[in-house]
DNA sequence: TACATTTGACCGGA
DNA sequence: TCCGGTCAAATGTA
């Protein structure tokens, strides 16, 4: 009980802090280096909000108020540790038979992005994979490395995309309250499309492509977890933390890996809300533009960090 | 040995 | 009742 208080107590605060942000940044607007942009912000605050209001409702609905007296208070519903609440339906099993509650996922507060990569500096547990109807490849769930240590609620689920794109369809829920960002780290990680003996792991080349296209969803999360880094070479190097060759350019990577004609590298991220309010639904889905060599990764980033 | 992944079962919203 | 999301025991890996 206490616990989720301190956490509401804290996201609150977050949300504060953020919104004086955005005020300070509107304040003096003309002079805003790009180090923060008002969307990350927004982003930040409207996730406090989000999150302060499901712990409110957990709230108002008796889960914080009444722990059940059962053995059962090891077991957690998936997002906070708030204990299950006992429906009445059955009698209540067993410690080794009941399971936490399983809500279905709300899609707001949810980020979208489509990358050929599901690496993104985070460190991530897999704790489910489930095969989605009407789709061929199934659908992994990830939570944060930190959950437990940290008590990171950040979650993300992994599709690949029906196309032969080799391109992955990634939801993110939550927001990371671990301090550190996870470096890219050298194991890659592995998942599995295809039959379940048959593992698709990346190549480091492709891996290495993958750090460039990463680096504007990183720049998003990064300010979730206190990094202020500004420019995106910074964000190239210091991500890196050592893990990846240092130094290395956009440029330089980008000429490397995908050859001096080839400017675009698939990649877009926002607001699930926004991709369905204000355009039209295969923003996201419809990638097909990205092949474009026209298509350039000036752009890509502009649109990202703008 | 500790930590990560796999996978079948369970839960609950739609 | 279906199906998406999660749990947790079993298994794999470093």
């Amino acid at each position: 009980m206490e616990k989720n208080k301190k956490s509401l107590n804290e996201t609150l605060v977050s949300g504060r802090d953020s919104a004086k942000k955005l005020q300070d940044l509107l304040r003096r607007r003309v002079f805003n280096d790009g180090s923060v942009s008002v969307d990350d912000l927004v982003m930040e605050i409207l996730g406090s909000f989000s999150d302060g209001l499901l712990l409110l409702s957990s709230c108002e609905s008796g889960e914080l108020s009444s722990v059940p007296a059962s053995p059962h208070v090891g077991l957690t519903c998936a997002d906070d540790k708030i204990p299950a609440v006992n429906t009445g339906k059955k009698p209540a099993p067993t410690v080794k038979e009941r399971r936490g509650c399983y809500k279905r996922r709300r899609t707001i507060d949810s980020r979208v992005k489509t990358s050929v990569t599901i690496e993104d500096g985070y460190a991530w547990r897999k704790y489910g994979q489930k095969m989605i109807l009407n789709s061929n490849f199934p659908r992994c769930y990830f939570r944060c490395t930190h959950k437990h240590d940290h008590g990171c609620k950040a979650l993300k689920q992994v599709q690949k995309l029906e196309d032969e794109s080799n391109m992955y369809h990634i939801t993110y829920f939550g927001h990371h309250t671990c301090p550190t960002l996870n470096t890219f780290s050298s194991s890659g990680v592995v998942l599995d499309f295809n039959a379940s003996k048959s593992h698709h792991s990346f190549s480091n080349s492709l891996s290495t492509i993958t750090n460039i296209q990463v680096q504007s969803s990183i720049k998003q999360e990064a300010d979730d977890s206190m990094t202020q880094s500004t420019d995106v070479s910074d964000n190239v190097s210091s991500g890196n933390d050592g893990h990846s060759p240092p130094g290395l350019e956009w440029n330089e990577m980008l000429h490397d890996h995908l050859g001096p004609g080839h400017q675009g590298a698939p990649f877009m991220w926002f607001d699930h809300e926004d991709s369905c309010a204000s355009t039209s639904p295969h923003d996201y889905l419809d990638m097909g533009f990205l092949n474009n060599d026209e298509f350039s990764s000036e752009f890509l980033f502009d649109e990202v960090l703008s």
